[in-house]
DNA sequence: TTGATTCATCGATAGTTATCGATGGAAGTG
DNA sequence: CACTTCCATCGATAACTATCGATGAATCAA
């Protein structure tokens, strides 16, 4: 997982309100016959319709979101589903631990840090 | 918290670095006295050190973190002194729950206690 | 087959960001 | 005072990114 890339990517207003959207779970408001109301995706259509962009730029962004890992991308006939990865959660979480790790916050009792010998 | 800028100001690798020198808490080794030893600061000559950037640029990146709200800036006489700010911390962690609650994840490390911090 | 829909990719351009060297202010030193 | 060190800011330029419209591939429907 690189982090710089999922940081970049999430670093635009519009792909963080993508990302958002998808987080959210929109399932049961997609245009997308293919997608199930309980699912958490979105295709194409359904951005062009919340993002003031033309197509080929939403998909240029949805691309840069797949690239970093935090979305997934799928066929399903002409339709492209994309949905949350749980991998850069993860990914993320982790990051979050080890900065807590050496902040010595997040524990009950501060952890000590590597120089506080 | 603007999150969006938050991860535009990670989303270089060489400011990404140095957040994680922050991190890693450089106090015992910053070549400024005015650090001390058991504290995770570190001036900007501590960066030109292992940044290979022109001074200028290394100042710039800096700005960009503290402006993000990820970084704190104080004046020690004619040092700059840069530390990890923990409210940043503190809201990525926010995003990053808020993201669990949707998808139906639960914490995944003993450390990430849902609303610690 | 013809036509419609969904979407990715391409090429061009406008806009933004990264980088440097130069400069000067602020603060400590002798 | 003069001298040095630390560092932020400025102006210029190079590099990258966002955006669009046009195009065509893939799939499905009639």
């Amino acid at each position: 997982m690189d982090m710089v890339k999922i940081f970049r990517a999430l670093g635009h207003e519009v792909r963080y309100a993508m990302f958002m959207q998808l987080m959210r779970g929109s399932g049961a408001t997609s245009c997308c016959e293919a997608i199930g109301p309980d699912e958490s995706a979105c295709c194409v259509v359904d951005f062009t319709r919340t993002v003031p962009l033309s197509q080929s730029t939403i998909s240029h962004h949805l691309h840069i979101l797949v690239e970093a890992g935090l979305v997934t991308q799928e066929r399903r006939g002409t339709y492209s589903i994309y949905a949350i990865s749980e991998e850069a959660l993860v990914a993320l979480q982790s990051l979050l631990d080890e900065a807590k790790m050496c902040r010595g916050i997040g524990a009950t009792h501060p952890i000590a840090l590597q120089s506080d010998l």
